[in-house]
DNA sequence: ATTTACATACGAAATAATTCGTACAACTGT
DNA sequence: ACAGTTGTACGAATTATTTCGTATGTAAAT
């Protein structure tokens, strides 16, 4: 077992990933980016709060007004994730997976391209 | 939102697997093919029997032992965990998905093979 | 200066999910 | 017939996660 083994909650993960896209955010911020009308700013405080215990983001506490900042690598909690629903979800085939994902959420054309130039650069 | 909203907890979710595979299992064969040496058989057996509350399951209880089925349909199910993965952690690119399954040492050659093939099939 | 608005801290309730203990029924082998 | 094994049922404990209420501090506005 690595280091860190990381295993976010869904509250978690939604939060990671509005700090993962703007970098530094304030608990509004990020309560406001989720915009959740069925749980008030005090529930994502406290979840932002839990993070900070666990050690999945950092706080800079200068200001009266905190500013968070994630420090879970995005690309290994991605895959971690990934791993375990391939695991977990389709019998440990990536295959699978993967077109369970492209046969479905209509990939675009240009995804689809995309993920072809990917596929050729691995060999 | 259509009918049925299927939400499988992570441990319905390894039942739901063994059962897509098996078609029909007991409790113990279920049990089994799991072989969590962490959690004893009646979790097992409790959970199985939510999961029929739920209607996630069928049973035949005509024998002392009864025998299961999954009721809830294998590629719609994994859809949606797709897509709210998708949704979820990767802010509702599939191609960012894919990648990041693929760029693991999950994939195999011939996988990745499969998946050209795939992408082909799909223009 | 005092009220109003906005911030953190944190205990505790509410909810969800997993796990187990135990009672009891039905088969199996002797 | 009866001891041992295997099965279901199900309440309840445990653990995890989310949610909120309330105390309290600080800044801003009137």
């Amino acid at each position: 077992m690595t280091s860190s083994n990381i295993k976010p909650t869904e509250g978690e993960m939604e939060i990671l990933q509005v700090l993962w896209q703007k970098g530094l955010a304030t608990v509004r911020e990020v309560h406001e980016s989720l915009n959740k009308k069925d749980s008030g700013y005090t529930t994502t405080l406290k979840l932002m709060q839990i993070m900070h215990e666990k050690g999945m983001v950092e706080r800079d506490t200068n200001q009266k007004t905190h500013i968070y900042k994630a420090i879970v690598n995005r690309d290994k909690t991605e895959k971690q994730l990934v791993n375990k629903m391939i695991d977990n979800v389709f019998n440990g085939s990536a295959a699978r997976l993967v077109m369970q994902a492209l046969g479905n959420h209509s990939a675009s054309a240009d995804e689809i391209d995309e993920i072809k130039k990917y596929l050729d650069s691995l060999k």
